[in-house]
DNA sequence: TATAAATTCTTATTATATGATAATTTTAGA
DNA sequence: TCTAAAATTATCATATAATAAGAATTTATA
């Protein structure tokens, strides 16, 4: 264990399932001595990346939320989008779970979300999670803005079990790029069925979707129009709000006063 | 440099009004060589800390936003106190901002909060943000379950002008620990007005308070009576929440089936 | 496509992390 | 309040990793 790899490893161990760790737990399950723990989680604990709790268990700290905000407050892409989420699902002709989603390196993060009030069903769908690449339409809308070698680039570490698998993706892909939009039935969660639009800013390098996803009882054939104009318009005024805020980005960056913002 | 406070300060760099940072920079304001720091950041960027965003420049990563639903799902305070949020801002007799804030070291800091959708004032409640200890009923309310020892080791970074200053806020704490919750008035935003109580857990070591902030020109004195209700009826229902869910965590790490649920 | 900028690589040197064990502090039960 | 066990910190010789200067390579830009 070196560098950076040492604090994350113990850091990765807390989870929704496992939130809290002792001294002793880390160590075994790192097989690392226990003395060397102490200190490491004593430099992550002074850093407020972990805290001690009750019983001699560790949790994850402050810093987490503290840098969480910092990025809700920053990042070009929630900015933009996360004030136009709720407008969708107002406009939305039935009850949704409406997501902001952003590709990671490979991994598909949604980002921002709002869920119309009387909305149900628990979605898989939350802030900070994870979601599979392959399936839903959150993650095929990001896919599908793809093409040659970043495209066989994402679907590399994916496993097709046939060629044949691989060929009718594409082709479906190859569809929905035509549509403009995609739509995944109960892919991610039985009973909902989610619609998708990319959204990209080339020079942020970001490749992302706005999704909105309904129960499936709920939904009639009659409101895809309405879904489709509702994503695509605000898709593009998303687009469009991302641009101007990397404007004022750079405008921030390359103006001497503003930049010493930080020091006040 | 050394340890964990090599990355941490890096880290610490990235704030609401610098976002994003290019390696020279870094290099520059830490006075470290860029080759060094290119391979920090490198290792951050992998470990998702860290991401590299247009034009050389890094922002911070997903891990963030990851580690913050995980704590957001798991912490006994959060979970325990953020379904009443909403509940107490529908039962106060005018809009408010609810919030839920908890002790860190020694800084006070907002980890849940529910704002009346038609409250327009921008709060500098928000979760995530660090508040002052001295300032505001929030805070207060969380110094108020202190004494002592406890007590004195709070304050021992606070600057009081004269030793008589010291002793009126003393004076004042010790009226409210009487009443059960306190009340300021523009102390962190002008034209506000703060209600707060304590809530403690000894068990989980959380020392805490709810409060509701109002705009100062809706509030009419014969408002506080309800407000103190609200507060403290569902200030004592997070508190019983919090034993129930510290119980639950405490069967949780007792049992070894459970235990392994993170493996599965 | 040329040129500058960004990033990675290489290496000797220096500094830091490790882990066994001892010492100390804290916690919990009687 | 006291006591024993558990948790945490301190010590230190040794092994290991980090540093930084500069060269080499890759990537962006105009």
């Amino acid at each position: 264990m070196s560098g950076f790899l040492r604090y994350n490893k113990i850091l990765n161990l807390f989870s929704e399932y496992r939130s809290s760790w002792t001294v002793a737990e880390i160590s075994e399950k790192l097989k690392t001595p226990s003395s060397t723990i102490y200190r490491i989680v004593r430099e992550m604990v002074l850093a407020e990346f972990l805290e001690s709790a009750a019983g001699a268990y560790f949790r994850l700290g402050p810093a987490f939320i503290k840098f969480n905000r910092t990025i809700n407050l920053s990042d070009p892409l929630v900015r933009a989008g996360q004030p136009f989420l709720e407008k969708l699902a107002n406009e939305n002709p039935i009850v949704s779970v409406n997501v902001l989603a952003r590709l990671y390196s490979k991994k598909v993060m949604c980002v921002a979300d709002f869920k119309s009030p009387s909305f149900k069903n628990n979605t898989s769908y939350q802030k900070g999670k994870l979601m599979p690449l392959m399936y839903g339409a959150t993650s095929r809308a990001i896919i599908m803005q793809t093409n040659g070698k970043r495209l066989e680039d994402l679907l590399s570490s994916e496993t097709f079990k046939t060629g044949n698998e691989k060929d009718y993706f594409l082709k479906s892909l190859k569809n929905d790029k035509k549509k403009g939009y995609c739509c995944t039935q109960g892919q991610v969660d039985r009973d909902l069925i989610g619609f998708a639009v990319p959204i990209h800013s080339k020079k942020l390098g970001i490749e992302a979707s706005l999704s909105s996803i309904f129960n499936l009882k709920d939904f009639l054939p009659e409101h895809e129009p309405i879904i489709y104009a509702n994503l695509s318009s605000y898709g593009l005024l998303i687009q469009k709000y991302i641009s101007q805020i990397f404007n004022d980005i750079e405008i921030y960056h390359h103006n001497g006063v503003s930049l010493t913002k930080e020091q006040i």
